[in-house]
DNA sequence: GCCATTCTTGACCGTTCGGTCAGACTTCTT
DNA sequence: AAGAAGTCTGACCGAACGGTCAAGAATGGC
């Protein structure tokens, strides 16, 4: 949640800004461990060292609150698609984008799963989102797919669909990472399992659309999966 | 929900078992539209048509009708892989797996949804499910993966993460029908977007896993499906 | 230094929550 | 027929909920 005005450091629109997302950061982790209706407005204001009444302050109702904490997820979710373009290999877009969005299930867990639950119970509060900027923005990438299919550049397959595919297999990977985590025997997901994870859904859809692995695109941060240990054998 | 017990019809014991499935039925699905905490016992009689106090005289508690639905869910959950043995054909195997899966994404839900929220939120009533007979059949699954790669089968590929890759797409046509249907402009999911799903999942893994489409297995109703239309181009 | 604005907070309010219970009603057994 | 066992339900309860408010504390402009 990064601050785009540059208000004077210590200021008082600096401080209402640096507490308007100390709330939402401790809102973010609450909500995506309890869900809506899940988490009341006494465990927000304790998770956040706050009273009560200052939430109330600061953002009026539980749902405001809500609202905006789902607008600053909403901000980090459209740009993941950047990668894709007419122009790029194919191979090297669908890796970096499905790179990018494994990074944010591991930094921003509950960001993802704050999503999720929306979505799951009805996506009530972003209904427009979902049939507005998503829709042209995969409406707009399914284009730029369905031309390199066009060109022979990559195996024929349905855009929307294979969209729909990356995002499950990537966001399981925060949302359901107790699932995951419970099979694996681990207290929760290391790094490894992110890079085994990142490594199999890769696979699946280079080759899966007839791709060759090339040489990645580079991504911030993404050097560790990238080196991860030779893959290996009988597991499990 | 099928009674195994074979009570005579009518009786007093089969009335119960009948008005302990209509309950479960009817809580599955508010359950998945609201989640645990976002549905009320006050709802939950208005929605099955039963007042309050009757459904704390079946169940006793909201967790304990909570619970007896999710032991309802699981016991259909892990029937799912029976095709994945050593000596079946890997591409048959997965794609009748996929198909299964697929088809209860379409015929419940809100059972998929139930146990979504659940493991979303930490999965407090299924820990001992999930580290105990699911992660023993994906350990047991595994094997015969394993076994599969060994022989030369198919692509090396990493078991477990593969199972987690399928039960994130296939399940997604459940949990996130909502995001789906806002994509593609619908009200609600069409058969046919479940064909162009099941073909899609079909295609990334199959060919992921360096495997051609074999004559699929018989699978329970899922004739449908199998008889989608070609494949369109230029969607979206 | 002073006043206006903004911030902070404990105490409080009406509503809804899960759960209880007494007693009426129905169904089985003998 | 009659008692036992099981079923049903309106009325009720204490606790927790989201939200309000008045009054004190802190801050900025002049």
């Amino acid at each position: 949640m990064p601050q785009d005005t540059a208000d004077p450091v210590g200021g008082r629109a600096w401080q209402r800004r640096k507490r308007l997302d100390h709330i939402l950061a401790t809102a973010e982790r609450v909500f995506a461990e309890a869900g809506f209706e899940g988490a009341s407005m006494a465990e927000l204001a304790a998770a956040s060292g706050l009273p009560k009444a200052n939430l109330h302050y600061y953002f009026g109702t539980k749902e405001a609150l809500y609202t905006a904490l789902l607008d600053s997820i909403l901000d980090l979710w459209l740009s993941a698609t950047d990668s894709i373009r007419p122009e790029a290999d194919p191979a090297q877009a669908l890796e970096a984008y499905i790179r990018t969005k494994m990074l944010w299930s591991r930094s921003r867990p509950f960001a993802s799963k704050v999503f999720a639950n929306e979505v799951l119970h009805g996506a009530t509060h972003l209904r427009s989102y979902l049939a507005g900027p998503l829709r042209t923005l995969v409406q707009e990438k399914s284009r730029v797919v369905q031309g390199w299919i066009d060109a022979g550049r990559m195996q024929a397959i349905d855009p929307p669909h294979l969209f729909f595919a990356i995002w499950a297999m990537t966001q399981t990977y925060a949302d359901f990472s107790v699932q995951i985590g419970a099979v694996l025997n681990r207290p929760e997901l290391l790094p490894e399992d992110h890079a085994a994870g990142t490594d199999t859904i890769l696979q699946l859809v280079l080759r899966g659309c007839g791709l060759e692995p090339q040489e990645p695109l580079p991504v911030a941060e993404a050097g560790r999966a990238a080196v991860a240990p030779p893959r290996r054998r009988r597991r499990g």
